[in-house]
DNA sequence: CGCTTTTGACCGGCGC
DNA sequence: GCGCCGGTCAAAAGCG
Protein backbone atom coordinates (compact mmCIF):
# COMPACT_ATOMS: atom_id res chain seq x y z
CA UNK A 1 0.00 0.00 0.00
CA UNK A 2 0.67 3.41 0.17
CA UNK A 3 2.09 3.50 3.80
CA UNK A 4 3.90 6.38 4.79
CA UNK A 5 6.75 4.34 6.30
CA UNK A 6 9.63 6.38 7.90
CA UNK A 7 11.21 3.44 9.06
CA UNK A 8 14.68 3.86 8.12
CA UNK A 9 14.43 7.19 7.04
CA UNK A 10 12.19 9.94 9.20
CA UNK A 11 11.90 12.22 7.10
CA UNK A 12 8.57 12.09 5.26
CA UNK A 13 7.17 11.79 8.69
CA UNK A 14 6.48 15.15 10.17
CA UNK A 15 7.39 17.03 7.38
CA UNK A 16 3.80 16.88 5.92
CA UNK A 17 4.62 14.04 4.00
CA UNK A 18 1.96 12.05 5.22
CA UNK A 19 -0.52 10.74 3.17
CA UNK A 20 -2.85 12.67 3.57
CA UNK A 21 -5.55 11.46 0.72
CA UNK A 22 -5.65 7.91 1.53
CA UNK A 23 -9.64 8.26 2.73
CA UNK A 24 -11.17 5.36 0.73
CA UNK A 25 -14.12 6.89 0.85
CA UNK A 26 -13.48 10.78 0.96
CA UNK A 27 -11.96 11.57 -2.31
CA UNK A 28 -10.21 14.57 -0.33
CA UNK A 29 -11.06 17.95 -2.53
CA UNK A 30 -9.16 19.35 -0.05
CA UNK A 31 -5.24 19.75 -1.69
CA UNK A 32 -3.62 16.54 -0.81
CA UNK A 33 -0.77 18.39 1.25
CA UNK A 34 2.35 18.70 -1.27
CA UNK A 35 4.32 16.54 0.42
CA UNK A 36 7.58 18.02 -0.43
CA UNK A 37 7.53 22.35 -0.07
CA UNK A 38 9.23 21.90 3.47
CA UNK A 39 12.93 22.80 3.54
CA UNK A 40 13.13 21.11 7.14
CA UNK A 41 11.65 18.33 5.99
CA UNK A 42 13.78 17.60 3.13
CA UNK A 43 16.64 18.11 5.34
CA UNK A 44 15.69 17.45 8.90
CA UNK A 45 14.26 14.07 10.52
CA UNK A 46 16.88 11.93 10.40
CA UNK A 47 17.69 11.55 13.83
CA UNK A 48 15.48 8.31 15.50
CA UNK A 49 15.76 5.73 12.51
CA UNK A 50 13.00 4.24 14.42
CA UNK A 51 9.63 3.02 12.45
CA UNK A 52 7.15 5.44 12.94
CA UNK A 53 3.27 5.37 12.16
CA UNK A 54 2.14 8.70 11.19
CA UNK A 55 -1.47 9.39 11.94
CA UNK A 56 -3.36 12.19 10.33
CA UNK A 57 -6.23 12.99 12.40
CA UNK A 58 -8.34 15.63 12.34
CA UNK A 59 -7.71 18.82 15.13
CA UNK A 60 -10.76 17.98 17.26
CA UNK A 61 -10.63 14.63 17.47
CA UNK A 62 -7.23 14.76 18.88
CA UNK A 63 -8.29 16.74 21.48
CA UNK A 64 -11.40 15.43 21.72
CA UNK A 65 -10.92 12.50 24.37
CA UNK A 66 -9.15 14.70 26.71
CA UNK A 67 -11.11 15.87 29.96
CA UNK A 68 -8.86 18.46 31.82
CA UNK A 69 -6.64 17.37 34.33
CA UNK A 70 -4.81 15.78 32.06
CA UNK A 71 -2.31 17.26 30.31
CA UNK A 72 -2.34 17.21 26.63
CA UNK A 73 -0.89 14.09 27.01
CA UNK A 74 -4.08 12.66 25.71
CA UNK A 75 -4.13 14.63 23.21
CA UNK A 76 -4.71 12.25 20.10
CA UNK A 77 -7.61 9.99 20.87
CA UNK A 78 -6.60 6.87 22.69
CA UNK A 79 -6.60 4.94 25.50
CA UNK A 80 -3.22 5.17 26.72
CA UNK A 81 -1.92 8.07 29.05
CA UNK A 82 0.47 10.80 27.44
CA UNK A 83 2.70 12.99 29.19
CA UNK A 84 4.48 15.66 27.42
CA UNK A 85 7.83 15.97 28.01
CA UNK A 86 8.60 18.65 24.84
CA UNK A 87 7.83 20.68 22.43
CA UNK A 88 9.85 22.76 19.74
CA UNK A 89 8.98 24.68 17.03
CA UNK A 90 9.86 22.67 13.68
CA UNK A 91 11.65 24.77 10.79
CA UNK A 92 9.34 25.19 7.53
CA UNK A 93 6.28 24.40 9.85
CA UNK A 94 4.32 27.42 11.68
CA UNK A 95 3.45 25.24 14.18
CA UNK A 96 5.38 23.52 16.94
CA UNK A 97 5.61 20.01 17.81
CA UNK A 98 4.72 18.38 20.68
CA UNK A 99 6.75 15.29 22.07
CA UNK A 100 5.00 12.83 24.29
CA UNK A 101 5.69 9.89 26.05
CA UNK A 102 3.05 6.91 27.21
CA UNK A 103 3.01 7.37 31.16
CA UNK A 104 0.97 4.19 31.65
CA UNK A 105 3.52 1.75 32.29
CA UNK A 106 6.83 3.31 33.93
CA UNK A 107 9.20 1.15 31.10
CA UNK A 108 6.95 2.15 28.47
CA UNK A 109 9.14 3.20 25.12
CA UNK A 110 5.81 4.30 23.74
CA UNK A 111 6.23 7.90 22.12
CA UNK A 112 4.24 9.65 20.07
CA UNK A 113 4.60 13.92 18.34
CA UNK A 114 1.82 15.78 17.52
CA UNK A 115 1.93 18.64 15.34
CA UNK A 116 -0.04 20.67 13.02
CA UNK A 117 -0.16 19.99 9.60
CA UNK A 118 1.08 22.65 7.41
CA UNK A 119 -0.81 21.85 4.55
CA UNK A 120 -4.13 21.34 6.72
CA UNK A 121 -4.23 23.25 9.53
CA UNK A 122 -7.78 21.57 10.49
CA UNK A 123 -5.70 18.42 11.03
CA UNK A 124 -2.78 17.24 13.08
CA UNK A 125 -0.05 14.92 12.43
CA UNK A 126 0.58 12.18 14.90
CA UNK A 127 3.58 10.40 14.85
CA UNK A 128 3.79 7.37 16.76
CA UNK A 129 7.16 5.86 17.94
CA UNK A 130 7.73 2.11 19.24
CA UNK A 131 4.91 0.35 20.97
CA UNK A 132 3.47 0.06 24.25
CA UNK A 133 5.29 -2.46 26.41
CA UNK A 134 2.36 -3.11 28.36
CA UNK A 135 -2.05 -3.71 27.22
CA UNK A 136 -4.50 -1.11 26.54
CA UNK A 137 -6.42 -2.10 29.47
CA UNK A 138 -3.88 -1.33 32.22
CA UNK A 139 -3.54 2.23 30.31
CA UNK A 140 -6.92 2.88 29.95
CA UNK A 141 -7.62 1.93 33.78
CA UNK A 142 -5.00 4.28 34.47
CA UNK A 143 -6.26 7.03 32.21
CA UNK A 144 -9.57 6.40 32.98
CA UNK A 145 -8.71 6.73 37.07
CA UNK A 146 -7.27 10.30 37.08
CA UNK A 147 -8.50 11.87 34.28
CA UNK A 148 -11.68 10.40 32.35
CA UNK A 149 -14.34 9.27 34.51
CA UNK A 150 -16.39 8.18 31.11
CA UNK A 151 -17.41 4.81 31.63
CA UNK A 152 -15.87 2.90 28.61
CA UNK A 153 -17.75 -0.68 29.77
CA UNK A 154 -18.51 -2.29 26.35
CA UNK A 155 -15.41 -1.99 23.66
CA UNK A 156 -13.64 -5.04 23.95
CA UNK A 157 -10.13 -4.15 23.25
CA UNK A 158 -9.80 -6.07 20.04
CA UNK A 159 -5.91 -7.00 20.83
CA UNK A 160 -3.53 -5.26 23.08
CA UNK A 161 -0.66 -3.18 21.57
CA UNK A 162 1.41 -6.20 21.69
CA UNK A 163 2.31 -7.59 18.55
CA UNK A 164 0.36 -10.43 16.88
CA UNK A 165 3.05 -12.76 17.13
CA UNK A 166 6.13 -11.76 18.56
CA UNK A 167 3.91 -10.19 21.25
CA UNK A 168 6.92 -7.65 22.31
CA UNK A 169 6.47 -3.99 21.96
CA UNK A 170 10.21 -2.20 20.34
CA UNK A 171 8.54 -3.18 16.94
CA UNK A 172 6.91 -0.29 15.39
CA UNK A 173 4.90 -0.52 12.83
CA UNK A 174 4.01 2.15 10.29
CA UNK A 175 0.63 3.11 9.88
CA UNK A 176 -1.01 6.26 8.14
CA UNK A 177 -4.35 7.16 9.23
CA UNK A 178 -6.21 9.83 7.43
CA UNK A 179 -9.62 10.99 9.06
CA UNK A 180 -11.36 13.69 7.58
CA UNK A 181 -12.04 17.31 9.84
CA UNK A 182 -15.74 15.41 10.14
CA UNK A 183 -14.21 13.16 12.82
CA UNK A 184 -13.36 16.49 14.47
CA UNK A 185 -16.75 17.88 14.82
CA UNK A 186 -17.62 14.44 16.15
CA UNK A 187 -15.19 14.20 18.92
CA UNK A 188 -15.10 18.11 19.32
CA UNK A 189 -18.48 18.43 21.23
CA UNK A 190 -17.42 20.19 24.17
CA UNK A 191 -14.02 19.49 24.38
CA UNK A 192 -13.85 21.66 21.56
CA UNK A 193 -13.55 24.03 23.71
CA UNK A 194 -11.13 23.27 25.99
CA UNK A 195 -9.22 21.31 23.14
CA UNK A 196 -8.58 25.15 22.06
CA UNK A 197 -7.05 26.04 25.57
CA UNK A 198 -4.68 23.24 25.82
CA UNK A 199 -4.59 23.06 22.15
CA UNK A 200 -3.43 26.11 21.38
CA UNK A 201 -0.75 25.42 20.63
CA UNK A 202 -1.78 23.33 17.68
CA UNK A 203 -4.86 25.52 16.43
CA UNK A 204 -2.76 28.80 16.81
CA UNK A 205 -5.32 30.00 15.08
CA UNK A 206 -7.88 28.15 13.84
CA UNK A 207 -11.26 27.91 15.85
CA UNK A 208 -12.34 24.90 16.64
CA UNK A 209 -16.27 24.61 17.36
CA UNK A 210 -18.54 22.07 16.95
CA UNK A 211 -20.86 19.42 18.62
CA UNK A 212 -20.90 15.59 19.00
CA UNK A 213 -22.39 12.86 20.79
CA UNK A 214 -19.45 11.82 23.15
CA UNK A 215 -20.32 8.16 22.39
CA UNK A 216 -19.97 8.36 18.49
CA UNK A 217 -16.53 9.98 19.64
CA UNK A 218 -15.20 7.33 22.05
CA UNK A 219 -16.86 5.24 19.03
CA UNK A 220 -14.29 6.71 16.83
CA UNK A 221 -11.23 6.93 19.30
CA UNK A 222 -11.62 3.40 19.27
CA UNK A 223 -12.04 2.73 16.23
CA UNK A 224 -9.19 4.86 15.20
CA UNK A 225 -6.80 3.01 17.51
CA UNK A 226 -7.88 -0.09 17.29
CA UNK A 227 -6.69 -0.05 13.64
CA UNK A 228 -3.84 1.48 14.37
CA UNK A 229 -2.40 -0.32 16.96
CA UNK A 230 -4.34 -3.16 16.50
CA UNK A 231 -3.80 -3.49 12.96
CA UNK A 232 -7.12 -4.55 12.46
CA UNK A 233 -9.49 -2.60 10.89
CA UNK A 234 -12.88 -2.52 13.04
CA UNK A 235 -15.36 -1.91 10.85
CA UNK A 236 -16.81 -0.01 8.55
CA UNK A 237 -15.67 2.95 9.41
CA UNK A 238 -17.26 5.30 6.73
CA UNK A 239 -20.53 4.23 8.00
CA UNK A 240 -20.10 5.01 11.16
CA UNK A 241 -18.46 8.15 10.25
CA UNK A 242 -20.92 8.79 7.69
CA UNK A 243 -23.44 8.90 10.90
CA UNK A 244 -21.40 10.87 12.50
CA UNK A 245 -20.87 13.30 10.17
CA UNK A 246 -24.33 14.27 10.42
CA UNK A 247 -24.57 14.47 13.60
CA UNK A 248 -22.33 17.53 13.48
CA UNK A 249 -24.40 19.40 11.77
CA UNK A 250 -26.29 22.06 14.03
CA UNK A 251 -23.49 24.05 15.24
CA UNK A 252 -19.83 25.08 14.73
CA UNK A 253 -20.73 28.15 12.85
CA UNK A 254 -17.32 29.04 11.47
CA UNK A 255 -15.57 25.65 11.90
CA UNK A 256 -18.71 24.05 10.41
CA UNK A 257 -17.82 26.32 7.40
CA UNK A 258 -14.70 25.56 7.40
CA UNK A 259 -15.19 21.87 6.94
CA UNK A 260 -17.38 21.89 4.72
CA UNK A 261 -15.30 23.97 2.10
CA UNK A 262 -12.63 21.18 2.72
CA UNK A 263 -15.46 19.35 1.64
CA UNK A 264 -16.83 17.44 4.28
CA UNK A 265 -15.06 14.55 3.85
CA UNK A 266 -16.59 11.42 5.78
CA UNK A 267 -14.20 9.64 8.21
CA UNK A 268 -11.54 7.33 7.00
CA UNK A 269 -8.81 5.90 9.00
CA UNK A 270 -6.59 4.14 6.29
CA UNK A 271 -4.14 1.75 8.05
CA UNK A 272 -1.04 0.74 6.85
CA UNK A 273 0.53 -1.76 9.26
CA UNK A 274 3.81 -3.54 8.61
CA UNK A 275 6.04 -4.93 10.96
CA UNK A 276 9.54 -3.73 11.95
CA UNK A 277 11.66 -7.57 11.72
CA UNK A 278 14.08 -5.48 13.27
CA UNK A 279 14.11 -5.27 16.65
CA UNK A 280 14.14 -1.93 17.24
CA UNK A 281 15.48 -0.99 20.97
CA UNK A 282 14.62 2.25 22.40
CA UNK A 283 17.36 4.22 22.02
CA UNK A 284 17.42 5.25 25.44
CA UNK A 285 19.92 8.32 26.05
CA UNK A 286 22.71 6.79 28.12
CA UNK A 287 23.29 10.29 29.34
C1' DC B 1 1.25 14.59 47.60
C1' DG B 2 1.57 13.27 43.05
C1' DC B 3 1.33 14.15 38.33
C1' DT B 4 1.50 16.90 34.31
C1' DT B 5 2.87 20.93 31.82
C1' DT B 6 6.18 24.39 30.43
C1' DT B 7 10.73 26.27 29.10
C1' DG B 8 15.58 26.02 28.37
C1' DA B 9 19.67 23.70 27.50
C1' DC B 10 22.32 19.90 25.76
C1' DC B 11 23.41 16.07 22.77
C1' DG B 12 23.56 13.53 18.66
C1' DG B 13 22.95 12.89 13.77
C1' DC B 14 23.02 14.46 9.11
C1' DG B 15 23.95 17.53 5.41
C1' DC B 16 26.90 20.58 3.09
C1' DG C 1 34.88 20.17 9.97
C1' DC C 2 31.07 23.20 10.84
C1' DG C 3 26.46 24.31 11.13
C1' DC C 4 21.66 23.25 11.49
C1' DC C 5 17.81 20.80 13.30
C1' DG C 6 15.44 17.46 15.77
C1' DG C 7 14.83 15.02 19.93
C1' DT C 8 15.32 14.31 24.84
C1' DC C 9 16.33 15.45 29.52
C1' DA C 10 16.03 18.27 33.55
C1' DA C 11 14.17 21.75 36.75
C1' DA C 12 10.43 24.61 38.23
C1' DA C 13 5.58 25.82 38.64
C1' DG C 14 0.70 24.85 38.73
C1' DC C 15 -3.37 22.07 39.51
C1' DG C 16 -6.28 18.29 41.06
Amino acid sequence: MDAEWSGDESKAGAAGGVSSADCPSSPPPVSPAPPSTSPAATGAGRRRSANKRVVTVPLADVSGPRPKGVGEGNTPTDAWAWRKYGQKPIKGSPFPRAYYRCSSSKGCPARKQVERSRAEPDKVIVTYSFEHSHSEAMAAARAQNRQAPKPKPAQPQPVPPESPSSGSHDVAAAATVVCAPAAAETEAGAAAVEVHDEFRWLYDGVSVTSSASPPDVEAADEMLYGAMFFGAPPAPLPDEFGDVGGLFDGEGGEEDAMFAGLGELPECAMVFRRHAGDGISVAGRVK
